[in-house]
DNA sequence: CGGGATCCGTACCGATACTG
DNA sequence: CAGTATCGGTACGGATCCCG
């Protein structure tokens, strides 16, 4: 989303035990393409075959016109999604996931198995946190 | 990283055949706690065994100390991360990676695969798309 | 139909200074 | 040592209006 490259540059000066930080590094690659609160919606309505705008602005709900077409951009450029334009009298255009697109997606499947494993854990420790780490605005009082 | 939790909320209004979008949303549940700059890297630092703030600090190279206890707040507060406070003379927090969060590690080692696999494809399709798209600001030539 | 341009609020993140 | 507090920049994302 950043335009930016922003390859990991980690100038790899302290002790790094099994390039740990390194894969760190490689992990954030790929969720710095699909971390937009956009792109994977728009990947996976477009998976299936080519899709229109119209289409999409339905399908992935609750996005806007302008994200849609900024999150589509993006996909474009980093050859997740191919863009098809038909010069036809009301224009039609079409996106369509590539292979590399959809391997994506397969090899999210693991994460989307964890978070739905770990859901209720998750809701649940958080409700506990914050239970137990209140607020307390010094502005309160009565 | 947002405090809210923030739901995916889709009111499943349009048709959303066999869930995609639904599917799409339980991916971003996880994406949101692991999207941040700093979580994977901080997650796998912790993920060998307990590890104390500063040694995290210099491990995690490049983050500032104000990021560092952000995400450690957090990552303890999704329940990744296990925070211990040692009452000795100089103080010893040490923080423990859950067994949730390795299996959140694991689970991405599909992902990460991926960009090692895709790398190359798609910087030169970012390369492609900036040579073909070029930005044209109107307030150029001499 | 499929966008682009603009405005604006908010989240994220970095730098710096202070503290029990 | 392990934080907290404050400031400020930038990127993300929404709303609205305009256009071929």
């Amino acid at each position: 989303m950043t335009t930016q490259d922003d390859r990991c540059a980690s100038g790899q000066t302290g002790q790094d035990r099994g390039g740990a930080q390194a894969r760190a590094c490689t992990v954030r690659e790929a969720l710095d393409r699909v971390g937009g609160k956009w792109s994977i919606g728009i990947l996976i309505a477009a998976s299936t075959g080519p899709i229109r705008f119209t289409e999409l602005e339905r399908r992935v709900e609750g996005i806007s016109r302008r994200m849609l077409t900024l999150t589509l951009r993006n996909l474009e450029r980093d050859g997740l999604l191919v863009r098809h334009v038909h010069a036809t009298v009301p224009p039609r255009v079409e996106y369509t996931a590539t292979p590399m697109a959809r391997e994506l997606y397969e090899s999210l499947v693991a994460l989307t198995r964890w978070a739905e494993r770990h859901r209720d854990a998750i809701s649940a420790a958080r409700a506990a946190y914050d239970r137990e780490h209140p607020v307390a605005k010094p502005t309160q009082s009565v």
